[in-house]
DNA sequence: GTTCTTTTTGACCAATCGGTCAAGAACAGG
DNA sequence: CCTGTTCTTGACCGATTGGTCAAAAAGAAC
């Protein structure tokens, strides 16, 4: 049975063969669409095989998640209120999209967990990230009061910078055929939240 | 079988349940996480029953995303090129927010459809939705080269509109976790949003 | 090479999946 | 009332689901 850490070569390395295959799986047809048959073929494994590691199909996806949380929260935990209030918030914006780029499968499993009612997330939704969140809020908003940042909801202006940067990822498809071939969706996002967190940020003066 | 228009009471009462049931669960759970016992349930028939007025789960579906299609542009529809720039693009976005607001399951099945690739919509969103995001696009585009809106790319603005007004129903879980009890979502999301494009449309003075 | 543990697998299970079918129940028009 | 159509259903189908199990194969340690 998996022990935490993994110990053998072996088992580090199927284990973070079927986390990888669990990404792919469930961010493409969610917790319910996905199989355990599809999950094993694409890590390579047979299904015996696969529940030797794991022991259930849940057991991998509460992994993911876990895992996911840790990281879907650093570009936030970064936010550095002794830094420049705009640039800081700019530089937000870019990382945000830095992983709606590189991880999109990640942003998908997300989604596809919120959109479910985050059945087996609501609580780390209630707890570390409405913490982290009213943290940084708080931040924002004393810039604000500082005149340091236009008066901005802070929770509003957080929600909004995962939207515009998330939905670059999860609704890739739509984006892309909205703009047609000879596209480069990414780099277009990039300059165009840019503009428009700039203008909505800059204080009046 | 069913016929286009259904024709008897029977008909119309019970194709409309059905529908109504399947945006229910569709929307919960994703075309493959969704079952016909579930819908039938949820429609309060038989599983027979519901394949008599539809000949598989795809259809029921198909039809899903059909009606969907319909309504979902109505509110870029009424764009109209002969109004104020800014008043008819923040008109645009309150539509857009109500919709959210009155159909959160609608939102859900077309988030839920994009997310795993649009299998049964990419042509639709090629096709009919390219066509009139296209169209609006240079609407915005004139209206900026005539300075009466600030320079903004139309197509990356229409995607922002979407993205920042579904995210208020696909993501509700969350959007309700981070901001905590005592919060209406969607009345503060109107004057956030108000004050975002109004920022980022109106042209320098 | 022997022994012990770790890893892998084919065969199998009950439950559920989408869908069929024949026969009965309800309804309509006369 | 009778008769033809519409509507409903229980029983059933093969395929797939998540998961089990005992036994074989592969490593590791000496």
């Amino acid at each position: 049975m998996n022990l935490q850490p993994p110990r053998t070569r072996i088992q580090r390395k199927n284990t973070e063969n079927i986390l990888n295959a669990g990404l792919e799986v469930f961010s493409r047809h969610g917790f319910r669409g996905a199989t355990l048959d599809q999950i094993a073929a694409e890590a390579g494994l047979s299904k015996p095989n696969l529940l030797y590691y794991f022991p259930s199909k849940e057991a991998i996806h509460v992994t993911l998640m876990d895992r996911l949380m840790q990281t879907w929260l650093d570009p936030l935990r970064k936010l550095d209120a002794g830094g420049d209030p705009v640039a800081e918030l700019l530089a937000y914006v870019r990382r945000k999209l830095q992983m709606s780029r590189d991880f999109p499968r990640e942003s998908k499993l997300f989604a596809n967990e919120i959109l479910q009612g985050a059945p087996r997330m609501l609580a780390a939704l209630e707890g570390d990230l409405k913490r982290l969140v009213d943290e940084k809020a708080a931040v924002v908003a004393g810039w604000s009061r500082a005149g340091r940042l236009a008066r901005i909801d802070p929770h509003h202006l957080i929600i909004s910078i995962w939207a515009l940067t998330q939905h670059y990822a999860d609704f890739d498809v739509q984006v892309r055929a909205v703009l047609g071939a000879g596209h480069d969706p990414m780099t277009e996002a990039e300059s165009y939240l840019v503009t428009l967190f700039t203008k909505l940020l800059t204080p009046e003066g």
